[in-house]
DNA sequence: ACGATATTGCAACAAAGTTGCAGAACAAAG
DNA sequence: CTTTGTTCTGCAACTTTGTTGCAATATCGT
């Protein structure tokens, strides 16, 4: 099975291969760094009505396939999903990166992200990291 | 000075202390946890305009009175500065935590966020940690 | 108390996101 | 290849969120 196309991944994940699906998940694969929904409007421009970017996004979500970015600003951004993630469990706990030059944000997932201890009382699930900084473009 | 009231706050920072201004920054003080504009409107329910409440909050940013925390939904939140924050600079190197069943947001001041190394070109400026799990009230 | 200045509320607008529904596209079966 | 049930898309209408200009009002130093 060819999970390395991008048909290949949609029909992993049980969706029917549609031109949206197809186009947004090829921009991710592509560009390989965090998309907003704007910035898939600004890419496609008019080739698909915003609420269908919006319906697949939310799809691909649900099914795993990509993940939101936690960001400073009120922008949501998301992220393809490695492997190791599925329709119930994410894996997610990977650094992300945010360029204060080109905008860029990216998944660094050879890092992970160092264990914390917190005063007594909270207990802690998850953890989620932001860097910001210059990227190696930029630098 | 009286730099522990709310009135003596806003004339620390240059402000002039007016009605909205007052109870937003009450508001701050007395719940302790990072407030969104929404948690804001809903709390004051209408003795403020909405644009208001929008200005205000902008204005304490900019005076360094409050900070954004970041998120992963793509709502806004400000919580209180504590004294090392100023008009220029920000001292906001702490960890953030949200809790999952009843939804604050609280400045953990006392776990300052461990140093991370990455791989190459990238340059680190600033880093923020979002930790997601269960509070002492509710855990 | 007065007057210069800063702040507020209103209105109008722009941007972002949601929902219901009819028609089109898809996938499976024949 | 065609049919057929189901899913997906686009449109329209709407809600929510955030912004801007401006006149009226409140604040603060004198
Ligand atoms: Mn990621
Ligand atoms: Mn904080
Ligand atoms: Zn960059
Ligand atoms: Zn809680």
């Amino acid at each position: 099975m060819s999970a390395v196309t991008t048909e290949g991944i949609l029909r992993g994940s049980r969706l029917s291969v549609t031109a949206s699906r197809r186009r947004i998940l090829d921009l991710f694969l592509e560009k390989d760094i965090a998309l907003s929904h704007q910035d898939i409007e600004a890419v496609t421009s008019g080739s698909f009505d915003r609420v269908t970017v919006y319906r697949t996004l939310q799809t691909f979500l649900e099914k795993g396939l990509i993940h939101t970015v936690p960001s400073s600003d009120n922008v949501v951004r998301y992220a393809l999903c490695k492997d190791a993630c599925a329709e119930g469990h994410h894996h997610d706990d990977h650094v992300h990166f945010v360029c204060d030059s080109c905008g860029a944000t990216t998944c660094i997932d050879e890092v992970s992200i160092p264990p914390i201890r917190l005063p007594g009382g909270y207990r802690v699930r998850q953890i989620g990291m932001v860097v910001n900084g210059t990227c190696g473009r930029c630098g």
